[in-house]
DNA sequence: AAAAGCGTTCCATATTGCGAAACATTTTTT
DNA sequence: AAAAAATGTTTCGCAATATGGAACGCTTTT
């Protein structure tokens, strides 16, 4: 019985790795038992495992181990990605709520990059997805979420950075004395805040912290003659509570993954 | 052509899986485009890879992310895997030089465990393979290199460890100034060494240091008989100039890695 | 000397993955 | 508002292909 569509050869293949992660150095007949998969079997898939650069064979021995290729399977996994799988259903549901679209975005090197976004969801047309554009840190409201609340030494990284780039877009950054007034603007105001003019739309965004640290910023969008001070405490408050509930969750489910691996 | 014998789905689900920890979340068009593979079959492979639990759909839309679980794949590798990748060449060749077996140990808990040994091409018959084999900190050659050498935090946080575990086999524990001792001893002929009787066999072991942290322990087993002053300052410069070509090229590799990696 | 275990190769077989085509939805263009 | 383009999903007949029992050569154990 094929349970189902499965690629057998996949789920396979899958099992061998697992199973090699487990001990460092592996014999054919070692994944066999651990596998239950028949020796040709394991063979074969170790044969195609190698061709891909994922497994290395000893030279003269019988003996596999995992390269360093794997990473490239995982290396991008982190606090990043437990976010998006925490934080995607809570901002699909501050739709349905407010109707006004949501993003959230990581930190890439010097600017802010919209990992997703409701706005399909929203019943307000906005232009285009905006998921995996960029966004400059000074002058968008998720980039200043993240200047205005992360901690001074990251602050120093990433000015270093932005000045070290070839292109200089922020004339800002040429007077230390005005970058402190900006950013200490922002955290006067609590929150990212970018106004748009008449036709356009608003942006506002707050950081989303777990242990002092910045992993993502959480912003909302909303079209410019609808903003006024009321909406932004009403919005600011329910971005809070957002936040908070995705940081509350992710740590819960971070523990429980940690706890269960063993 | 099917270039030879390659399970061309598992390469498949690996170009996916590869391709989906470049960008954060993937659509079935991203990966479309990403590996050239008809959509259809992205689709069967991401229902694969779900079913396996290693991919997560977004509920309502279709945007795909890898899971935690990917680094079921891959959390195993580090520099203990790298040591590996470098240092079996290493052993072998020592072994083809002066014929007695060695044998690479890292770190696991409270014990040294062995991960590779040259022991079955050594024309000296000892006892069956010693891989996976844990051996105890004290009383072993390889868990003295381990102890004489590491930093003093560690070494407290072993110590603490063995303290720890509900069978006590190492009397010595007892008593602080007895382990100082012990160290010291092991520090002065800068190596680990256990001798054996008439009949049994005789090993030394020396750390294997990167960036002052032990990543690893090698050790070499010779005939108590042919054992003296002599060969033993033979044998511990063999193993410090081996030692320290295995940290050099895994250096070498592990920078060559993360520049490629870009 | 025999037996057990290992990695590896072969090969007939049917299993199984394949992808063009069609369909259902959504998004963009006209 | 209609049409066109794009995207996700399902179907299905077929050929490619993964499969694993059997066999082979080798080493290790009994």
């Amino acid at each position: 019985m094929p349970s189902s569509d499965v690629i057998e050869p996949i789920a396979r293949a899958l099992s061998i790795m697992s199973a090699m992660n487990q001990h460092r150095l592996s014999t054919i007949s070692d994944l066999h038992r651990a596998t239950g998969l028949p020796k040709p079997t394991v063979h074969r898939i170790l044969a195609t495992l190698i061709s891909c650069g994922y497994v290395a064979k000893d030279i003269d021995r019988s003996v596999y181990m995992l390269t360093e290729q794997v990473l490239s399977l995982s290396s991008g996994y982190g606090k990043e990605a437990w976010l998006l799988q925490v934080g995607t259903p809570v901002a699909r549901r501050i739709t349905r709520e407010v109707k006004w679209p949501v993003a959230i975005g990581i930190l890439d090197y010097n600017t802010i990059v919209v990992q997703y976004s409701t706005r399909p969801y929203s019943e307000f047309v906005m232009q285009g997805s905006t998921v995996n554009k960029r966004f400059n840190l000074f002058s968008t409201a998720m980039g200043q979420a993240y200047l205005g609340f992360c901690e001074e030494t990251q602050l120093q990284n990433i000015l270093q950075a932005l000045r070290d780039q070839e292109v200089q877009e922020d004339c800002i950054l040429e007077s230390d004395s005005k970058i402190k007034r900006y950013i200490a603007a922002v955290q006067d105001r609590g929150y990212g805040l970018r106004v748009g003019n008449r036709g356009e739309s608003t942006h506002m965004a707050i950081p989303i912290k777990s242990d002092h640290q910045i992993i993502g910023v959480i912003g909302l969008s909303i079209f410019s003659s609808c903003f006024n001070d009321k909406v932004a405490k009403e919005y600011l408050a329910l971005l809070r509570k957002s936040a908070g509930e995705i940081v509350d969750s992710m740590d819960k489910m971070i523990a429980l993954a940690e706890h269960s691996a063993t």
